[in-house]
DNA sequence: CGGGATCCACCTAGATACTG
DNA sequence: CAGTATCTAGGTGGATCCCG
């Protein structure tokens, strides 16, 4: 009908918009590294391989099935390897890729700015909730 | 029960996590920045103030009520400033405090990087996702 | 104009159980 | 050991209606 162009054209626009969002490099990143476990894992892995079961008990709070989910993408992505050794039991071995090394920096630059900001984001909020009670 | 004294460390243990990471600044950052809107809006508004309506129109992808909870939350970490004008209709402007404006070149360099890196992200997925057709 | 309130559909993450 | 499969509850976002 007529009377549904303005929600169309809407619709239109949120649709271009979504495709451009899907294409934004740093868009694509921040999901990456915003996903819950990738920033600790990645960590993890900063100081050397590490097999799956040592990865969980370090991230006691990770399910296994969130811990294979976010190694999976991790992989898929070409952030970490993933070394399988045939052995009775099998062992499974994570480490960084070059890529993954690469992004170490980034995620130490990230932490530099919330240490060092943090404080500040505390006081808003305690401002924040204060005004409001 | 004594047969449940595993999964009660367990569960003590992922306690004690989830407090750490409750606590842990760059995880903070990552949970903020990382939100769906919050880099698009920052970015609108590190152009100067906007109103209500002109950040709706260049974020066609945003419902209204997922707007108004980014600005909401980034008004609450101390990040944007809200400005009504007393007016009728009334008038609200948003802009960036000094806190916003100091995450701008955080929000630029992981930018930087993702444009630097996302075709070897691309190249990954394809190579992973061809290996298992 | 700039929202708040409400209801609903979807998705995700967790628990549980099972396997090579 | 290193997962996978299934089920389900809770949270999240969208749509809609209403208000100052």
């Amino acid at each position: 009908m007529a009377t549904m162009t303005a929600a169309q054209r809407r619709a239109a626009a949120k649709a271009a918009f979504d495709e451009y969002m899907a294409m934004c490099p740093s868009h694509q990143v921040l999901e990456i590294i915003g996903s819950k476990w990738v920033s600790l894992v990645l960590s993890r892995l900063a100081d050397g391989p590490r097999r799956y079961a040592e990865l969980a008990r370090a991230l006691p709070g990770a399910s296994a099935k969130m811990l294979t989910q976010t190694l999976r993408t991790l992989e898929r992505d070409g952030f970490v390897a993933r070394d399988v050794t045939p052995a009775v039991p099998v062992q499974v071995s994570y480490s960084l890729t070059p890529l993954g090394e690469r992004i170490v920096p980034l995620l130490a630059a990230i932490k530099a700015w919330a240490d060092e900001h943090i404080g500040q984001i505390h006081a808003a909020r305690d401002r924040y909730d204060a005004a409001r009670v």
